[in-house]
RNA sequence: GCGCUCUUAGCUCAGCUGGAUAGAGCGUUGGCCUCCGGAGCCAAAGGUCAGAGGUUCGAAUCCUCUAGGGCGCGCCA
C-alpha cells in the first residue's frame, strides 16, 4: 500500500521535473511515506515538499500544491491535503483497507511473509555461551532475541543459518574440568580445598558423582600429591589465578594426557547435554553447533593468521606477534600470538570468523553480551585487514539483564554458582512470558528483570493480553458452534463493505500494517517491534469486542465481522511464532 | 584517567533512521457484565524527553559540552 502511494508520487515529481520546476537530480529514493501519527491527518504522509522545496527554490506549501495537482488518480486515495508546514496526507479509502482481510485469510501462515532478503545466505551466531555450567537467565535474553532475529530475517526471504559457538578449548575448559576432578576427590575421599577460582555450583558435584560412579577410584590420586608446593590461593593471602593455573597443570600431571582428557571431554559433553536441553526446551534451535577446537586444531588459524599477516598488518613485539588493529581505529593493538606460544581467544575468534565468510555468508550476524562490546572494532579492523567489508558484519550487543529479587540486585557468576538457571525462569513463569518478556526491550536497553514480579503477577505480563485476544476470537468460533451459526467466508468477504464503524476500520488498519512491521523489525534487527505492535493489535480487538456484537442475526454482517476477527487471530499467530509464542485456543 | 553506551510520566518501557499536540503498560482515582471469556473495556490525573548550547522550515531523535548510571580498557576467555 506504501509503495503504491509511492509510485504516485515518484510520478508527480517526475512530471514536476519535465516542467522545470524541480532540479532533475532528486533522488527519488529519499521519497518517504510513512503511516501517520494522529487521525487528522489522515492513513499515510509525505514530507517530500518539505524536503525538496530547497532545491525548488519554492516555499513548502506551494511545492506541495503543485505536486498534489499533478497526482494521478487513484481508486484506493480518497483524498489529499496539504498540511502543516507542507506535508501531504493522504485519505485512503474504504477498499484500500478492506482488501487485506481476503489477503490475510488467503495466505495464512504466510501473511506478512516477503521475499526483500531475496534468498541471500545469512548467519545468525547466538547464545554460544562457554560450556561451563548451565545457561542462566543472563544468557536468555540473547537466546531469545537471537531466535527472534533468525526467525525474522528468514520471514522477509534470507536464507538463516543459526549456529552456536562452542568455546571448548580455551582456559575456562580447564578450569572446569579441574573443577570436577577435585569435587571427584571429594567424593573419593582425598579432598583437598576446594580453589577461590574453581566453579562452585552444585552441577559440579552432579557430574563428578556420575563420574565417580563410572570410574570408581580410577581417577584418584593422593590429596597431599595434588596439593604438594602449590602457590597460596587468595583466601590464604596468595593469588587465585596462580593458584588454579598450577591446579590445572597438576591435574593434567597426575592425571595424565589420557585421563585428564576424558574428565574434560565428559564436563563438555555434559554440560552441553543440558544447554541444548536448556535451549530446546526454551524454543530455540541452532543449525549448527560449531566447535573452537575445529579451528584450533586445524591449519585454519595458521591460515587466518597468515592472512593478516599478508596484509602487512603484523609484527613482533616483546616475542609476541601483534595485529596493528589502531591502523583501522581500535584503540590499541592486539596480540595474535602470545609469547608462550600460545594463540589468544582473539585469534580463534578471527578465525572462526574467516570460516564463517568461507561458508558463503553474505552477511553475519553475531549476538554478542554487551561486555564484548571491545571486541567489535578489533574484529572489524581484522576484516578490513584482509580486504573483507566490515560492513559484512553486524555485531547486535544486548545489554544484560539485572536481576531483582526481593527489592535487591542480584549477582549473577558461573564462577560462584549464584545463578538463576533459564531452566528455572522457564519452570516458574513459562516460556511464552519468557520469550515474550525478553524480546518486548530492545536489545541495547538495559532491562530490569524483577524476579518475582514476573513469578507472583504472571497476569501482568503483556504476553497474556495478546494470547488472550487469540484465545478470546477461537472462543467466539465456539460460542458461533454452539448457537447453530454459521459462518461463510466469501460472504464474508463480499460484505466487508459493512465494516463501517471506527473500531472496525482502526482494526483493518492495524491488520494492514504488519507486513511493514514485520519488514522493519527484520531489517533493522529490532524484534522488540513485534511485541509491541502486537499489544496494539490485541488492544484494537479487545476494544472492538466490548463495543460490539459479533454473532449477530444478519449473516451478511455477521460473517464480514468474523472475517475481521478471524484474520486478526491470524495475524496475532503469525506474529507470535516469530518471537517464539505459542497462541493458545483457550486459556 | 581513556573508550563505548545509556538517561523519556511515581515504576518498567515505546517513539517507525529529523516531522505536526511525546505514547503504552503497571500503579493511583472513577466508571462498564441479564449480552460472543472481566486475563477485558472506558475515562481522569501524571512530562522542563537528565541539563546547557548548537545545526534548520522543524530536534526526544543529529553535533559539542556538563552531570549521572552500565560496560570495557590482560600476552584471560
Amino acid at each position: 500500500m506504501k509503495q503504491r502511494l509511492c509510485k504516485l508520487l515518484a510520478r508527480a515529481l517526475a512530471d514536476l521535473a519535465n516542467h522545470d520546476t524541480l532540479p532533475v537530480g532528486y533522488d527519488a529514493a529519499a521519497i518517504h511515506i510513512e503511516r501517520a501519527r494522529r487521525k487528522g491527518h489522515g492513513d499515510f504522509a509525505s514530507n517530500v515538499a518539505l524536503t525538496l522545496a530547497d532545491r525548488a527554490s519554492l516555499p513548502p506549501r506551494e511545492l506541495a500544491q503543485a505536486i498534489v495537482e499533478r497526482l494521478p488518480a487513484s481508486d484506493f486515495v480518497d483524498q489529499v491535503e496539504i498540511a502543516g508546514p507542507g506535508f501531504i496526507n493522504f485519505f485512503l479509502s474504504r477498499a484500500a483497507f478492506e482488501a487485506v482481510v481476503p489477503d490475510v485469510l488467503e495466505a495464512g501462515d504466510a501473511f506478512g511473509r516477503s521475499d526483500i532478503g531475496a534468498g541471500k545466505k545469512v548467519q545468525v551466531e547466538f547464545v554460544s555461551a562457554n560450556p561451563t555450567g548451565p545457561l542462566h537467565v543472563g544468557h536468555g535474553r540473547g537466546a531469545a532475541y537471537g531466535a527472534a532475529v533468525a526467525d525474522l530475517l528468514q520471514a522477509v526471504g534470507f536464507e538463516v543459518q543459526r549456529e552456536y559457538y562452542v568455546n571448548d578449548a580455551g582456559r575456562q575448559m580447564d578450569i572446569l574440568a579441574t573443577s570436577i576432578w577435585l569435587r571427584y576427590q571429594e567424593l573419593s575421599g582425598e579432598a583437598v580445598p576446594f580453589p577461590a577460582s574453581g566453579y562452585r555450583g552444585d552441577y559440579i558435584y552432579d557430574i563428578a558423582g556420575q563420574l565417580y560412579r563410572q570410574h570408581g577410584k580410577r581417577l584418584q590420586r593422593s590429596a597431599s600429591e595434588v596439593v604438594r608446593d602449590l602457590p597460596l590461593d587468595i583466601s590464604e593471602g596468595g593469588d587465585a589465578e596462580a593458584r588454579i593455573d598450577a591446579l590445572i597443570s597438576r591435574a593434567k600431571t597426575l592425571l595424565g594426557e589420557s585421563q585428564y582428557r576424558q574428565v574434560h571431554n565428559y564436563g563438555l559433553e555434559t554440560i552441553l547435554a543440558s544447554i541444548r536441553q536448556d535451549l530446546e526446551q526454551f524454543g530455540v534451535h541452532h543449525d549448527v553447533w560449531f566447535f573452537e577446537r575445529s579451528v584450533t586444531q586445524s591449519s585454519a588459524m595458521k591460515d587466518a593468521i597468515e592472512r593478516l599477516r599478508a596484509s602487512g598488518h603484523v609484527y613482533n613485539k616483546d616475542a609476541a606477534l601483534w595485529f596493528r588493529s589502531t591502523d583501522y581505529q581500535d584503540e590499541k593493538d592486539r596480540v595474535l600470538i602470545k609469547n608462550d606460544g600460545q594463540h589468544t581467544y582473539f585469534a580463534s575468534d578471527f578465525a572462526y570468523h574467516i570460516n564463517k565468510l568461507g561458508r558463503g555468508f553474505g552477511r553475519l550476524i553475531d549476538i554478542w553480551g554487551a561486555d564484548h562490546h571491545g571486541h567489535v572494532p578489533r574484529m572489524k579492523a581484522a576484516f578490513s585487514a584482509i580486504g573483507e567489508d566490515p560492513a559484512k558484519l553486524d555485531v547486535l550487543l544486548v545489554q544484560f539483564a539485572v536481576l531483582y529479587r526481593g527489592g535487591k540486585k542480584l549477582q549473577m557468576s558461573t564462577r560462584s554458582g549464584e545463578f538463576v538457571t533459564l531452566h528455572e525462569l522457564c519452570k516458574e513463569i513459562g516460556k511464552d512470558a519468557a520469550r515474550f518478556f525478553y524480546v518486548m526491550r530492545k536489545c541495547e536497553q538495559h532491562m530490569d528483570f524483577d524476579l518475582d514480579l514476573a513469578k507472583s503477577q504472571t497476569a501482568d505480563n503483556p504476553v497474556y493480553y495478546v494470547q488472550y485476544a487469540h484465545a478470546r476470537i477461537c472462543s467466539v468460533f465456539r460460542q458461533m458452534q454452539e448457537k447453530k451459526l454459521t459462518h461463510n467466508r466469501d460472504n464474508g468477504n463480499a460484505h466487508l463493505d459493512l465494516l463501517t464503524e471506527s473500531h472496525e476500520r482502526d482494526l483493518l488498519v492495524a491488520l494492514s500494517r504488519y507486513p511493514e512491521v514485520v519488514e522493519s523489525a527484520a531489517t533493522a534487527l529490532e524484534p522488540h517491534q513485534i511485541p509491541h505492535y502486537l499489544r496494539g493489535l490485541a488492544n484494537g480487538f479487545h476494544t472492538y469486542y466490548n463495543a460490539h456484537t459479533f454473532l449477530v442475526d444478519s449473516a451478511d454482517l455477521r460473517d464480514a465481522r468474523l472475517n475481521l476477527i478471524a484474520a486478526t487471530r491470524q495475524v496475532i499467530s503469525n506474529g507470535l511464532k516469530l518471537i517464539g509464542v505459542s497462541a493458545p485456543e483457550k486459556m
